[in-house]
DNA sequence: GTCTATAACCCGATAGAC
DNA sequence: GTCTATCGGGTTATAGAC
């Protein structure tokens, strides 16, 4: 044992964090990462096979902080109002740490039968839309709207339409969305 | 003149284009890019200050073959039907040339008061957006419906849900913005 | 004005010693 | 688990040939 561990994954995984929200997942360098926890740029390697093994390390952290947000703000309120604060806690997050929220869009490979990073999140928000829609269509519906989410958020993050926040064209689909929603309610599955 | 120019922004527009179908943009390196095209690595410096400016560029192609692509295919039909062309069109594009798509996600720095690449595809579907809702709240819809666009499409080519692709989920979105947006027709601008 | 040549510095990744 | 050494490659800057 000349060489006792200096380090653990979780450290890892703050200091990378950290880097990323300075300078974006771009500007994150293995070699920096390592040097500021006090490792030698290889250290490294024997926690994670190589870079991309460790961005998807991060993603599944940063949709936990996702997920942790949506349950702290959703706890009290009706379904519809549960949507809106979704809603509302995943475009601030996006806006807020826009870095961070990156780490959210890179490819999901899925080899093994792993789960993605999203998933948790996933049965989240399935749950909440369901209780507004019933089961029926709640898993299209779901995806509509996580898509109109993530539709939102990236063209705000890479300034399509420059400074100004599409706040009310935000709106306009959510409203959009929650009519169609409300009113799959009550259908049956058979209809 | 012993120098005679070997290549021209266009030349190395398309072979850049050529190199990022086949890798991607993370693959795409100077040093090949001017390899293919006969020359030295630093022989681009002449004509792209750097990486960004050249991404900049690609980018502005790729929404121009977007533009193109939807003007074939909305020249005849309704106000409704043109959406839903413009739509397919969208998600076709994505899902067939998803290393080219990635251009188009590229953060808009917009120092300079220049164009943003998305621009005349801007202008193009609010044109057609108006045609359908009016010109009350257009440009809200408009922005809404490029959102949905935008996020359907990203979702996929991450593979967030696995392969089957969320073809109903999109209709049932794609329904919810025609059913708001056909609702819009006949208000005033002061109502 | 365009390309070549060279070099410095960054990065990710591997192999093998301790 | 960490270190040293080293490799191949991308980016950037300078100097110079034509």
């Amino acid at each position: 044992m000349a060489y006792p561990a200096k380090t653990d994954r979780g450290r890892i995984l703050t200091a990378a964090i950290e880097q990323i929200e300075e300078q974006g997942l771009r500007g994150l360098s293995l070699r920096a990462l390592a040097g500021s926890l006090g490792l030698t740029p290889n250290a490294l390697y024997r926690y994670f096979a190589d870079r991309s093994v460790l961005e998807s390390a991060l993603a599944g952290e940063v949709a936990g902080l996702l997920h942790l947000a949506m349950q702290r703000a959703v706890r009290k309120g009706a379904s519809e109002q549960a949507i809106r604060s979704i809603a509302r806690v995943y475009l601030d997050f996006a806006r807020k740490r826009p870095k961070l929220y990156e780490l959210l869009l890179l490819p999901c490979d899925m080899e093994g039968e792993q789960a993605t990073p999203h998933q948790e999140l996933w049965s989240f928000v399935l749950g909440h839309v369901t209780a507004l829609t019933g089961a029926h269509q709640a898993s299209e519906a779901t995806i509509a709207f996580w898509a109109y989410l993530h539709g939102t958020a990236q063209l705000e993050t890479i300034k399509v339409f420059g400074d100004p926040k599409p706040g009310k064209a935000f709106e306009y689909g959510l409203d959009a969305w929650l009519f169609a929603a409300s009113a799959t309610v009550g259908k049956t599955a058979k209809s």
